[in-house]
DNA sequence: CCATTGTGTGGAACCGGTTCCATACGCGCG
DNA sequence: CGCGCGTATGGAACCGGTTCCACACAATGG
């Protein structure tokens, strides 16, 4: 392959110069770029961004770590974030973290460290403290997305008070006989999303003072999880709520489709509110309360850049809550009368 | 921070010395490793994998270039991709890829030309010969998911066929009033899945001598796509087909959510199959010819690593098509007697 | 008129590793 | 005994850029 040197000799200059010209820092005279670019276009040169990584200690590259790809919060926040890294001049390394506390380490020690990324952005994963330390001894800033991480600028929505808005919905529609469908709260790896949203809806109710006795059921955060745990939820008529709180859209969907084929009239004879503004969300009819992870994978992105350029000036550390918005839609209504 | 000629140091070795005993080439004593082991560990060492690639001129990372990050198909490859990725040792810098054509120019032109990546992966997307000559051009090995491509290593189902073998499933079973549900050719970037399913579905049912004419509708790649054009499709009762062969299992599965809406049995007023094998066929009990796009992304992986392994014997180029296999569940049966 | 400032260029150090080459020692073998 | 080989180590070149420093020259200004 051809390198600088060469560029530099076909144009009769130093390398010194030729770096100057093609890279725009420091004085070169018209002329004299003229000569080394056309000489580059010449023998085709592309500069090695490695050499350039190993000079400038900057790699323009963002490490992003997430547990899942194929779900639809996941994949949007990824989304936005590639787009906004892309459009900042940023590669995107992409390591997907498994619940393996092996491979776990494994991404951290041997991949992450290796003076490979300038940054890295955790999505739905609650750093250790000692994994932070890690990264942040040496000099890498970091962005949490999907709950607050002590120490670090991390942004999100305030899953219990979401929750607790979505419940508050259904109650104030009425209804009394209100159950949560919610994550596993074992397997989470991605911060305490669903523990949180349980809290808040089990807040709602305390507030209302409705029965929480027997009023949550784990479900897997899929729309098949949501259909299967809302096919025994809705099984029995006389003991069935009149509403479900879903921790996300994917179960609230499941739940949907579950009361179709019981023949349950939503929302007549059941309401179903999510959490997520999920992309089938409309077309299901679905109230929900949208967060837009998208638009939040861009202001990490955002976040971190900040922090990258002026390097004294650390941006704020600290939990930033996202906006979120109740989509009303037509899976919610007040309870038939009894 | 710390670097190579410190541990030497402290080790109270030369640089060669240190390098040999932490890479593990080359001969050192069992005394002298340990020391430098030792000292590599007291102060945190970890080698700069940037200086790394500049001397070896590896970088041991694989560019994977995608058009969509939040659909089920590309998520499963990429999810294949990634940890086949990671278990060889390799990073995998993401790459996704807008229509826009001077996006695609800057992906190919700007970041995936500096000597940043040992190889590409292409998913879902043609390279022309000009982005194939670049990458080739620099010695980079390319793998292609999705399609043929003239010239290099790929790997996919065979559409045509797939399509023909859905469809002559629908035929065999009785059915003559069959419409094809299918992704916009125009749209796509990713190969001409699309146009060749719909090639696959029409040939059958030349085959068969049975009537082509109004036989297909274009639909967004999606399961909200699929349910609004099939809402239009099956509204009428008596235009209506008995079955219908979707180009992917959303479309097929929005199709499925649709008859349900209108009141339609599923199968016994419309057999409804699909393509891909879906998460979601299963719940749906929708007949499908499944593929494994996870493993697939794997094999690519594979594949790519055989190439740079054996850097003489070059991998044989050409396409390699993929199995699919019928699985058969409930959305499917003969048409009801006339 | 000479000091100062702005512009343009080249030489050389440097980033942090890997590896080639030279050197040195111990040992087995003809 | 001397040669050759395997083991162990250090010095130095090198990968391909960036940037500091020195130097040269022209223009400006007090």
């Amino acid at each position: 392959m051809s390198a600088l040197s060469d560029v530099a000799r076909i144009a009769g200059v130093s390398k010194a110069t030729a770096s100057r010209a093609l890279s725009g820092n420091g004085y070169v005279s018209d002329d004299t770029r003229d000569r080394v670019v056309s000489a580059a276009a010449q023998i085709g040169y592309v500069v090695s961004s490695t050499a350039q990584s190993l000079v400038t200690g900057q790699t323009r590259n963002v490490g992003v770590v997430i547990p899942y790809l194929n779900r639809w919060y996941f994949a949007e926040v990824l989304d936005g974030i590639e787009s906004a890294l892309i459009a900042a001049g940023y590669d995107l390394t992409l390591y997907r973290l498994s619940p393996d506390a092996v491979q776990r380490r494994r991404v951290f020690e041997y991949f992450l460290v290796r003076k490979r990324v300038d940054a890295v952005i955790a999505v739905g994963i609650e750093l250790t403290p000692h994994e932070i330390e890690m990264l942040s001894g040496l000099g890498k800033p970091i962005a949490g997305i999907g709950g607050p991480i002590d120490g670090i600028a991390t942004l999100s929505i305030d899953d219990v008070e979401t929750a607790r808005l979505a419940t508050d919905h259904i109650i104030s529609l009425g209804h009394t006989r209100i159950m949560h469908l919610g994550g596993d709260q074992d397997l989470e790896m991605d911060f305490h999303v669903h523990s949180q949203r349980l809290t808040g809806f089990l807040e709602a109710l305390r507030s209302a003072g409705l029965d929480e006795s027997d009023a949550f059921r784990t479900a897997p955060v899929s729309i098949q999880g949501g259909y299967a745990v809302a096919l025994t939820v809705l099984a029995d008529p006389r003991a069935r709520p009149t509403a479900i709180v879903a921790g996300c859209d994917e179960v609230a969907i499941g739940a949907l489709i579950a009361a179709r084929q019981l023949g349950i009239q939503v929302p007549s004879q059941l309401s179903v509110i999510g959490i997520d503004g999920h992309d089938l969300a409309d077309m299901f009819g679905l109230t929900t309360l949208a967060q837009n992870p998208k638009a939040q994978g861009v202001l990490a992105v955002e976040l971190l850049m900040a922090e990258l350029a002026d390097t004294g000036t650390l941006e704020e550390p600290g939990w930033r809550a996202y906006p979120v918005a109740l989509d009303v839609r037509t899976s919610t209504t007040a309870p038939a009368e009894v």
